[in-house]
DNA sequence: TAATAATATATCCATTTATGATATATCAAA
DNA sequence: TTTGATATATCATAAATGGATATATTATTA
């Protein structure tokens, strides 16, 4: 895929999660039970991407977080990503869906 | 992510570009053109992944293609699978719609 | 008609991403 | 007090991706 920084699945998810701060186990758990166990991200890919998304300053570590609950947070960079990775999805999905739609035989 | 065959964003595009039967310079042309050049899948993603998809039966090769056009196809069980990838990704889609929509402070 | 551009499939290989396994520590509950 | 849930973190490996490149065909156009 094309530009710089692509928004990947997990990145995504991750950041949607992230829309109200939340800390790394709370993440997980979120999409885990949100997309009923289809979607699941381990601790490896979540902290990879984690670091990614600060380094990159799309989210934020919220002050007063301890080492045992690091919460953190969207920064208006990442919303504006995520507002249009959001747009970007919406159309493909709509093409899937009309695809679908329209075929009942084979 | 969890699940055997976990359907990956470039997947997902291509399956979805599959809903009509296509061969693969079209199925990226397409998504080039939808997503108005913010995604691109280049040949070597393309076949990769279409090589895949045809081991995993979820697209077939459509009966008198030529060695110039290779027109493929969603099978029912790619419909199937993709049908559930939809569901999935909305809910996420919602889920990231409604956070974005609820937040305009910092 | 010769040359050029667009169409189309295909693979090599380096890079980037993702992930299972594992480690460590804290907290709650039984 | 020990078990399970919560929580962060990394290593080593596996998988996915993409740029560059090769090759062939078809269409255009000078």
């Amino acid at each position: 895929m094309k530009s710089e920084g692509q928004i990947t699945d997990s990145m995504f998810y991750i950041m949607t999660a992230l829309t109200r701060p939340r800390h790394g186990y709370a993440i997980m758990s979120l999409i885990e039970e949100t997309t009923q166990g289809r979607i699941a991200i381990g601790p490896a890919s979540m902290y990879t991407i984690i670091k990614k998304l600060l380094k990159q300053e799309w989210i934020y570590l919220q002050d007063g977080s301890d080492s045992r609950r690091k919460v953190y947070g969207l920064t208006q960079q990442g919303k504006l990503a995520l507002k249009e990775e959001v747009d970007v999805r919406k159309l493909m999905l709509q093409l899937a869906e009309e695809g679908l739609g329209g075929i009942d035989n084979e």
